[in-house]
DNA sequence: CATTTTCTCACGTAAAAGAGTGATTTTTTG
DNA sequence: CAAAAAATCACTCTTTTACGTGAGAAAATG
């Protein structure tokens, strides 16, 4: 009985990380690491005369961000498993990869015995997520659902606000009257439970509203 | 005529990264690696017990962050050479580094060459920092400069108005009456060049002044 | 110690925001 | 298509900001 072995590629814009990654994984007999690349570009390049099973793709790259290229990728080769790596778990960037086609999210510190089980799981058709980044994902959701929702309209008068504009201001650039914005305001302070501007912003930015 | 090689111990929680600089520098004669910790606590464990001659040090650890660790051992083991290691360059970091006694300041995407440069620089009692870091350690004194100075009274109203108390409320907090309040934010706006409370929280968040 | 800066306070006017209430039209959605 | 949600507008009144000007006391600085 005698498997073929995962096709393996790094996309890390860190030497570092590709040599870790390599050292980490050369004496796998169940793992081929047939190449690596610094850039989103080279990468793609990659894939035009190659193919592979497993991508190990840092989110943070220096040109395509590693949102964009997992997309792309999961469009393109769609029979290609995309693995995330990164520094951190902030929920949103767990989020975006799993939208944009990533089967898996790792940490960076992650270990050679996550590492493998995370590539078995993802080439079984399954999804594997770190325990932080799982955490990180149910926490936003429960945030998120926290907060209340804002309209469109709501949320436009919101960023304007929140750049320095005053509500006659804002009225001429969205061609309502002034008391439509001061309506839509009175409905950012009753819902956001603020009564100034300051507070207003304040919490925007502390819920990334804006 | 022959050197005794380089006693180099790495910390950092990437599992990763330090197998890729182990990997980087394996064949290294001027180079021995003595050890590695993916925590401070870990990092100053050895420290007790053994020595070295450079650390490669993440900025972001686990417990103690890379900053006060770095303050730590230079004052503890002035011998020692702390080289810091980053993924990002923002030009706080970078200056909070030097200040407390980092010798150097490396990105995680550096090659072995740039490795090797940067400790035989440091190891003959000069800094290096990469490019990218004096660079953005440039950028930020002129940005710095070019921002008008806030008196310490000023940067205290700034913080609170950003926290949402009207002026009255503030006068009450720090025992003044509302018409010195007032003059503060006049000298806000009239210093920040901004004409609302909006822009003025917008402007203190822009710049790292709250 | 003299000068400058910072911090303090006062008064007045105009502009903007905050708050309540109510109502019509448009859009979304089940 | 009917109900619900969103967007629109109007009017009033109070509170808070915005802005100008002036000025004395306290603290920092050379």
């Amino acid at each position: 009985m005698h498997k073929n072995p995962t096709k393996l590629f790094i996309v890390d814009d860190h030497q570092m990380i590709i040599e870790g990654l390599k050292s980490l994984l050369q004496n796998e007999a169940s793992i081929e690491l047939v190449g690596s690349a610094t850039s989103a570009e080279k990468c793609l390049q990659f894939l035009k005369m190659n193919t592979c099973d497993v991508i190990l793709m840092d989110i943070n790259l220096p040109d395509t961000n590693g949102i964009e290229l997992c997309e792309i990728i999961t469009k393109k080769y769609p029979t290609v498993k995309v693995i995330a790596l990164s520094t951190f778990t902030q929920g949103t960037y767990v989020r975006k990869m799993i939208e944009n086609g990533a089967n898996g999210y790792l940490l960076k510190n992650a270990d050679k015995h996550e590492i493998l089980k995370a590539i078995t799981t993802v080439i079984n058709d399954k999804n594997y997520l770190t325990l932080e980044a799982e955490r990180a994902l149910r926490y936003e959701n429960e945030q998120q659902s926290k907060l209340p929702k804002l309209t469109k309209r709501e949320t436009e008068v919101l960023s304007l606000i929140a750049n320095g504009l005053t509500n006659h201001q804002i009225s001429e650039k969205l061609f309502i009257s002034i008391d439509t914005v001061d309506s839509h305001r009175k409905n950012l302070h009753s819902k956001l439970n603020v009564n100034n501007t300051a507070m207003l912003i304040k919490f925007a930015n502390e819920n990334n509203l804006i």
